[in-house]
DNA sequence: TTGAACCTATATCGGATTGATATATAAGAT
DNA sequence: ATCTTATATATCAATCCGATATAGGTTCAA
């Protein structure tokens, strides 16, 4: 799945600008399982555009710069359909915090214990994310399915790591204590 | 974290060549949270013989083409353990099958029902290969650890996706009974 | 017996993507 | 006054993936 069809799926659910869409990556409900960078998302949309499966119009504001305004048309909507039905590409997941775990000879118990209390606040943020989202009653079906998902998913690895941190602790004060 | 030092990390377990690495982060203990590509590994392989982080020996072997192994140096490790002590970067995770879900409005049942059972497949396949390795007694307690991880990260995901599964399979039969 | 399929092993390259940086405007904080 | 933060678009070097090329060896059924 490229960042052309990622633009084409986010512009099916909302109309907006490069930079919204950055921020949808980045923030929003997409935000735990999707990246794209303005590097990719700038050259996507150009490219949309010029395939005529998204339309532009120039926005002015008042107090901000203007920005241009993405739409799907019905070209891209086919697009869409036709991108996404398709039996999906393994996930991608990639976590130095772990490789960091594999190899924590190399580490100090100081410093493994910052590691995993890193890694439970990320994992805390992606939930509180979740959760804000899910405050939205009117939230269709898709959003519900993804937010229950993740919600899943995070809440074991927080119990996992609570629990390996507490070890952890109990192992420092012990070795304190000789 | 690059795949110079994810090479370092692989290399202070088991002296290694190239195409053993590829299959140590394809189907080990790495595999759920690594990656990397031939087109990186052989560059990074030969940055570091450079560098003076790891030694090559040409070995010949009986019935296969001959291999090069190398070693990490002193310097290797000191490399390594400097470059796993800072704090982690949040995971990357990338899924296919969740943006598919997200926008499943755009999707037949039965290509959502497809798509479901690839991503308990996969789900299933990671489950497999950690109880594969963990089967080892001597396992140290950097891998136990990683698969403990993996374990309850994994096992959260199949009992969601099942349950979805049930509901929709549920309301296909329904709707088929009208 | 031969050739199709597959495994080990190294290497390269086009194209996609990231991460950083540049530019510009304006609100709000100190 | 000046600093930080936010909106907004754009570009680019460095990195990395995915595919492909090459080459020798094994297995095994037609």
């Amino acid at each position: 799945m490229n960042v052309r069809t990622l633009c084409l799926g986010i512009l099916s659910l909302q109309e907006a600008s490069g930079y919204q869409i950055k921020k949808d990556v980045e923030e929003g409900l997409f935000s735990h399982f999707i990246d794209a960078s303005y590097g990719s998302i700038y050259p996507a949309l150009n490219q949309l555009t010029v395939e005529g499966y998204v339309t532009v119009r120039a926005e002015e504001q008042t107090g901000k710069p203007d920005k241009k305004v993405y739409s799907i048309t019905e070209a891209g909507k086919n697009a869409l359909a036709k991108a996404i039905s398709v039996v999906p590409a393994k996930d991608k997941y990639k976590s130095e915090f772990l490789f960091q775990m594999l190899l924590k000879d190399y580490m100090t118990p100081e410093m493994m214990l910052v590691a995993i209390q890193k890694q439970l606040d990320d994992l805390n943020e992606d939930l509180a994310r979740i959760a804000e989202c899910s405050q939205d009653e009117n939230m269709g079906t898709g959003p519900r399915f993804v937010g229950e998902y993740g919600h899943a998913v995070l809440t074991a690895g927080v119990s996992c790591l609570e629990y390996k941190k507490s070890q952890l602790l109990q192992q420092m004060t012990a070795r304190a204590a000789e």
